[in-house]
DNA sequence: AATCTCACG
DNA sequence: ACGTACGTGAGATTA
């Protein structure tokens, strides 16, 4: 029986493409798309065993039956080059696979694939993201759909369809009076799927509607008739042609067989795509002897089953005389040295032979203590936790090897062991197994970047610090917290109703879209900027249009209030300890800069610029008898820039101790020191922060409101005033497109794939990144370093005080009332003096307070 | 799950 | 001509 699988490639490709990461070769070739493609195409051969496969392409030129409705041509987005590029390779490998291509000018590849379909008598699976294939649905035809990107198929036949109480033809009709915006298709404007759908129900077709118009009644009867044109434009170009002139009638040609030539091998292996082509059979290897292949370049030993006390000690005893091993705890329990891997079968029963968890922990204590036994696992930080719930103390772990994968891509953000198995193209194995052979892998990628040291002497040991310093936790006033939960609701309470009243009716506020309605409907005040969805309602927008209605006053003040009660006094509730302590997580592994993040909850967020947010701070506190000690460096970013860019001007200011942006102000605007206004002060600032970011003239004028020809001029005198720092940052920039990343004071290096793109766009974020990146990158490094020696610094100087707190450019200590002095010391020359090759002062500010907003 | 908004450095 | 500042996380609404 024969069985044939029509693949829609465009549609296809489209969808992996945005589906997936944009993959590359090291050589720089995007290869997204094609690893999407033939994943799908293989998991599509492995479940319905096609005996025939033809793949049709589009030709770029718009089709004949798209083109006569003219806006078509118009909002048609340009296929991106990244995805472009795509095509070619993807051909050469269906040839190579023997799958024919047909493509033909004028015609889309739904036409193609539509008369392919009814031209052969063989039962036909059409693969296509394409919702308006469905009407090719016959006796002999089905449609496997795509959905969330590629990763799932729907099978779509007579009866599916029909379950959704619709004929394949009626597929037409209901694009002809809904429209489809991904396809341009027009439809009737107003109707949208759920009265399209019950037009139909009742009257079948398009035809139906329009015969009994005069049955439909009000709004919906005017939209219709209104529109009847745009109908029946939209049913011709919803109409697949299922008799174009393809030349293709063959079928004997596109006979498929499952084993490729070492042609197909070839190609997907100069693509870098080995996970792929280790699953695939090819002429002259039998399967066996293919996956034996495998198994010999990425040798994961198999895991053997532990189940009982006796085996766990010969496990353990092993595991000593090796001295270093994996481990990981995360789904199974899972032990690994060199070459062997067991599994730990962990039971439920607390009585009997088998080995209960509680078992476990107490044989492995001494093992996963001993900073004598080498250990390897994923995520250090959470291991810590996890065995510190057990009364363990984790110690000697010498490989995170998420931490790891971090320094060598830190663009990816992996999620879980698997997402990094995953992106290392591991086969299945047992988790430890398969960590223990992923730390070699990455040990050889930190040491071809320069990156052991960085990892060694930064990265590893801070896991430590942030460990303590999340026990430690940051002590909450729960007092004064209820006290402003009281405050701020009393004041909401107020406003909402007369919000409610200048609105004349009841609404949501926090709904964007309500909020939106109200005020540029029913109020008809002035729109600004516009979202994806509708018009935008934030801050900026409000603030200015507050003068035209006396309602928006009261909402940017409800917006403040809500914002500060949900997120910083109700979202803090719960996270409160039995010691009235907060415990936040930092994360050492998401940020593409190298800074850290802070979660469950925020505690770098935390608001300070304006009073009311201020008086959050008032409920973080020091621990009973103590006091914070709170530092922070001065302008970190912009002295990297002085010193970075070696620019004298600029590396005296900063050692004189001036007013940084009082100074450049005088400097750019040609004025005295004593003569800058606060205006240009103020424009002096934003520029220089406009330095930190990556400059652009659009961006200082939207931040100061002034024109784009006027930023550009500040920029421009500002480079006059900073000539080196210029140099640098087209430095920079040259270097990200030179080598593809940027690297930082200690190393660290952010891959900057962006700016090879031809978008503008995506190029400029690319440029901005790469001039941001060494000056953001560089200051969380120094940091970091800094918390080590603190860290370090208090623990063996037998101090009481704890490091609890970093906020980018900020250290906070909970410090006992007796050590104020020497910790105030101890921490500002800390992070003043991690960089003796500096010319440029680096300066902390130290102030101490029983709360954060005292301490500030 | 995506979008909008807004808090911080 | 294009159309944005760099880096984060969380809450609320909508779909």
């Amino acid at each position: 029986m024969d069985r044939l699988i029509l693949l829609d490639s465009n549609s296809l490709i489209n969808r992996a493409y945005y589906a997936l990461p944009n993959l590359s070769t090291h050589s720089g070739q995007f290869t997204g798309a094609i690893f999407g493609y033939i994943n799908m195409l293989m998991k599509i051969v492995s479940t319905y065993n096609p005996t025939h496969i033809i793949a049709t392409f589009d030709r770029k030129a718009p089709t004949f039956r798209k083109a006569m409705y003219e806006g078509y041509k118009a909002t048609r987005k340009p296929m991106p080059i990244e995805l472009a590029s795509q095509l070619a390779p993807l051909k050469e490998i269906l040839s190579a696979m023997n799958i024919p291509i047909v493509e033909m000018d004028g015609y889309e590849a739904d036409d193609i694939i539509g008369t392919l379909a009814k031209r052969f008598s063989v039962e036909t699976y059409v693969v296509t993201g394409d919702k308006d294939s469905l009407q090719l649905i016959d006796d002999t035809t089905t449609v496997l759909l795509t959905k969330k990107g590629i990763t799932e198929i729907a099978f779509y036949d007579r009866d599916m369809l029909a379950s959704e109480g619709l004929v394949p033809s009626q597929i037409i009709d209901l694009k002809s009076l809904m429209g489809d915006a991904s396809d341009n298709i027009p439809g009737v404007a107003g109707v949208g799927e759920k009265t399209a759908r019950d037009l139909l129900a009742k009257y079948s077709t398009l035809d139906g509607v329009y015969a009994h118009i005069d049955e439909i009644k009000g709004k919906l009867q005017e939209k219709l008739v209104a529109n009847k044109d745009m109908a029946y434009l939209s049913y011709d170009l919803a109409t697949i042609n299922v008799n174009s002139p393809v030349e293709f009638d063959d079928l004997d040609k596109a006979k498929f067989s499952p084993v490729f030539s070492q042609e197909v091998k070839k190609l997907l292996k100069a693509l870098e795509l080995t996970k792929i082509a280790d699953r695939m059979n090819f002429d002259g290897e039998d399967s066996e002897s293919a996956q034996e292949g495998v198994a010999e370049e990425i040798s994961i030993p198999k895991a053997v089953d532990i189940d009982d006390l006796d085996g766990l000690g010969e496990v353990i005893s092993h595991l000593i005389m090796q001295g270093k091993f994996a481990f990981s705890l995360a789904q199974r329990v899972t032990l690994a040295i060199d070459e062997e891997c067991f599994n730990i079968v962990i039971s439920d029963n607390l009585l009997g032979d088998g080995i209960n968890y509680c078992d476990f922990i107490g044989a492995m204590k001494g093992v996963f203590e001993s900073d004598k036994i080498i250990k390897v696992c994923y995520d250090l930080k959470n291991n810590m936790r996890v065995l510190s719930h057990d009364g363990v103390k984790l110690n000697g772990v010498e490989s995170d090897v998420l931490l790891k994968a971090y320094l060598v891509d830190a663009n990816r953000n992996y999620k879980s062991e698997q997402e990094l198995f995953n992106a290392y193209n591991l086969p299945d194995g047992e988790e430890a197994a398969l960590i223990y052979y992923i730390d070699g892998v990455i040990d050889k990628e930190l040491e071809a970047r320069n990156l052991v040291k960085l990892y060694k002497e930064v990265e590893l040991p801070l896991v430590d610090v942030l460990f303590d310093m999340e026990e430690e936790g940051f002590k909450v006033d729960v007092d004064i917290l209820n006290e402003l939960n009281k405050k701020f609701s009393q004041e909401l309470d107020g406003l909402l109703s007369e919000i409610m009243t200048l609105a004349g009716k009841p609404f949501n506020v926090n709904s964007t879209k309500q909020l939106a309605s109200v005020l540029f409907e029913d109020l008809g005040l002035k729109t600004g900027k516009k979202t994806k969805t509708g018009y935008s309602t934030n801050v900026d927008v409000l603030n200015s249009i507050k003068n035209q209605h006396p309602i928006v006053p009261l909402i940017l003040r409800q917006r403040e209030l809500s914002k500060l009660k949900s997120t910083y006094l109700d979202g803090m509730l719960p996270l409160i300890d039995s010691n009235h302590k907060i415990h936040t997580v930092f994360k050492q592994t998401v940020t593409a800069t190298g800074r850290l993040s802070s979660t469950e909850p925020n505690l770098q967020n935390i608001p300070i610029r304006k009073s009311d947010g201020k008086l959050i701070r008032k409920m973080f506190i020091a621990s009973e008898g103590n006091t914070l000690v709170c530092a922070d460096y001065s302008q970190i970013e912009l002295r990297l820039m002085a010193q970075f860019s070696g620019d004298e001007t600029m590396i005296d200011a900063f050692n004189n101790g001036v007013d940084i942006h009082r100074t450049t102000a005088g400097k750019v605007f040609g004025v005295p020191f004593e003569m800058v206004t606060d205006e240009m002060r103020r424009h002096a600032k934003a520029v220089n922060f406009g330095i930190i970011y990556g400059i652009s003239d659009f961006g200082l004028s939207e931040d100061i409101g002034v024109p784009v020809y006027k930023a550009r001029e500040f920029i421009n005198s500002y480079f006059d005033t900073y000539p080196k720092v210029k140099k640098y940052m087209d430095k920079c920039v040259e270097i990200a497109k030179e080598q593809g990343y940027v690297t930082t004071y200690m190393n660290r290096r952010r891959d900057i794939p962006e700016i090879k793109s031809s978008n503008f766009n995506l190029r400029s974020f690319g440029e901005r990144v790469a001039m941001n990146m060494p000056l953001q990158g560089s200051a969380s490094d120094i940091i970091k370093v800094a918390m080590l020696k603190v860290h370090k610094a208090l623990k063996e100087g037998g101090y009481k005080a704890k490091l609890i707190m970093q906020v980018h450019d900020e250290l906070i200590i909970d410090c006992p009332l007796d050590e104020v002095e020497s910790v105030k010391k101890l921490l500002v020359d800390n992070m003043q003096n991690n960089t003796p090759d500096f010319e440029v002062k680096l300066i902390a500010e130290c102030s101490c307070g029983n709360s954060w907003l005292e301490a500030k």
